[in-house]
DNA sequence: GAATGAACCTGGCGGC
DNA sequence: TGCCGCCAGGTTCATT
């Protein structure tokens, strides 16, 4: 299920392949995703050269001049580089064929996925409203706490806003929680701006210690080179209702909330 | 504007 | 073993 540090990693691990490499051909089986494949994908991609592979929130973007291919990976998706011949698998939906005689295949068993075609110096409607991304400078304490402000719905789904910031999903809203201290059941115009200083703090800390361990390996996503991620090992409270808290011991307690699964310490957050 | 809940889809898992 | 039903997940959309 990817959040953004699987994003970013997928990212890395595509770019040497497909960065000024030309598109050949693309083939859709399956061309019924989220929402449908606009035909801009398959008449305007043959032909072009990548000239970057970037990322905006969980979303990919691979430029050529004609335009820009938008792919979200939804839930199960994911993206592998591979030789040409390369039988296909059950969900593999869409082939962009590469001059280099390998091929970037999109499988996703779920189809929560899309791919979607931007305009050149246009800024697809799914991108305008995001938040900013919580690697860079814009995403501070301040912000979480001026937007915040009147607001009584709990601070995880207020966290979970992609138009409060990108890319923190279930995983790492949890995670960020548990390390700052905060209950997730808290309204999010109730949490003060010290505390929203730390959240910040160790929202940033997480996702780039997670994209340094190549994303969180669960059920669905694997690294474009086929390599789990490493960072589950290392989740705090995510997945672990009922168990220890890893400071304090006594067991974490989960509930849903904001309708997600919810795990935290009813004793270390507050 | 904000909050809430349904919908999308399917693999995995628990219960029987 | 096989079947059934529930759950998980990110995001959008409709409703309140």
């Amino acid at each position: 299920m990817p959040e953004l540090p699987e994003v970013e990693t997928t990212r890395a691990g595509l770019a040497p392949h497909l960065e000024g490499r030309r598109v050949r051909s693309v083939l859709l089986r399956r061309p019924d995703l989220r929402w449908p494949i606009p035909p801009e994908v398959s008449e305007r991609l043959p032909g072009q050269r990548i000239v970057a592979v970037r990322r905006r929130a969980k979303y990919l973007l691979f430029d050529t001049e004609a335009g820009s291919a938008l792919l979200h990976l939804g839930m199960s998706g994911s993206l592998r580089v591979l030789p040409a011949k390369t039988p296909v698998r059950e969900h593999d939906h869409v082939d962009l064929a590469l001059d280099s005689g390998r091929v970037l295949r999109f499988n996703d068993p779920r189809r929560f996925g899309c791919l979607l075609w931007q305009e050149p110096g246009e800024t697809h409607e799914l991108l305008r409203d995001l938040g900013p991304e919580p690697l860079s400078e814009a995403f501070d304490g301040e912000h979480l706490f001026e937007r915040s402000r009147g607001r009584s719905a709990p601070v995880k789904t207020f966290l979970m806003d992609q138009k409060i910031v990108v890319g923190v999903g279930n995983i790492y809203a949890a995670e960020a929680l548990f390390a700052a201290g905060i209950s997730p059941l808290r309204a999010a115009g109730k949490v003060s701006r010290e505390r929203y200083a730390a959240l910040a703090g160790e929202a940033k800390r997480i996702l780039a210690h997670a994209i340094a361990r190549g994303g969180t390996t669960l059920r669905d996503f694997i690294a474009p080179d086929g390599a789990p991620g490493y960072f589950e090992q290392e989740l705090s409270a995510y997945g672990r209702g009922g168990k220890p808290c890893p400071r304090c011991g006594r067991p974490l307690k989960q509930a849903m909330v904001g309708q997600r699964a919810s795990v935290w310490c009813g004793h270390c957050q507050r």
